[in-house]
DNA sequence: ACCAATTAAATGTATATACATTTAATACTT
DNA sequence: AAGTATTAAATGTATATACATTTAATTGGT
């Protein structure tokens, strides 16, 4: 549906203007779905993003920092959310011998198995995606996104 | 910078779950530059909002559901914002006289003076994706967000 | 080696969000 | 017209976020 429609707005200043509200819009889209999508496995979309992080590294262990600079939200709080899935076993954690400062994080075989569960649903919402586009597309609507944050 | 930088991620299963977190990713880029943005004039991008559908339809009122209907993110609590926006004397609100169920809200003198200090301000955004999308490249890129959302 | 500067993680706190529930008014149905 | 269903807005509440501050460990300069 277009944004027009969505927001009931007739028209916009510019198409600039209109992609602004547009990917701030579909973003928001994309993540209540997420949460949707996620709520039976008893995880949010962040919480799941650290998990996918941490299976990224399996077995090894990476820092608290090293995760907040690989979440999509560079406001979340890291440590916060890696005390929610530690307090639900999917993560251990564990001193850093050579500083310790830091704190190693790594997920445990509890977390790869709810990670393994969810691979069906998580998929879901990339075939809506890529239902709706076709791969030279979706390519280009990258590059544009990328070059925006420029 | 490209996405694979950004959370540092070297390949993507496809180039549409790329997407996917692309989307999310810039969206909270943009918010998160809105809340700093906005900050100065003491108000969050959701009252901001707000406000510019409430000017949309200046010097008319509307109902607490027809703003919720316009947002952009449709999990907002509409009635919430509203009474933040009333405590500042930027919108008033008043019972409405054919249905007393409904509030009909409208800007203030106030508020539209703040969306006015606001304009130059609020177009930077803009600005910075117009730099580097040309109309035509914007244009598609607002066709393709549309049809992923179908 | 000592002390200031820096860094990693955790915490404090105000505000915002997600979602269910409540309250009050209006609309239906028979 | 009475009683049920529906709708508009507000509220309750648990959790999440934004951002500043704190605590503890390490680094670097002199």
């Amino acid at each position: 549906m277009q944004l027009e429609e969505e927001i009931k707005q007739k028209k916009f200043k510019s198409e600039f203007q209109k992609l602004a509200l547009n990917i701030i819009f579909t973003g928001n889209w994309l993540n209540s779905n997420s949460i949707k999508t996620f709520k039976p496995f008893g995880i949010s979309p962040q919480q799941y993003n650290v998990l996918r992080i941490l299976k990224g590294q399996h077995p090894e262990a990476i820092s608290v920092n090293c995760i907040a600079e690989r979440m999509l939200d560079k406001n979340s709080n890291a440590s916060r959310l890696v005390d929610k899935l530690n307090t639900k076993g999917l993560i251990k954690r564990e001193t850093c011998g050579h500083d310790r400062r830091q704190v190693d994080i790594a997920i445990t075989e509890k977390g790869v198995k709810l990670l393994k569960a969810m691979e069906t649903t998580s998929n879901e919402i990339d075939l809506k995606i890529k239902s709706n586009l076709t791969t030279d597309e979706a390519k280009q609507l990258n590059d544009f996104l990328d070059r925006i944050r420029d």
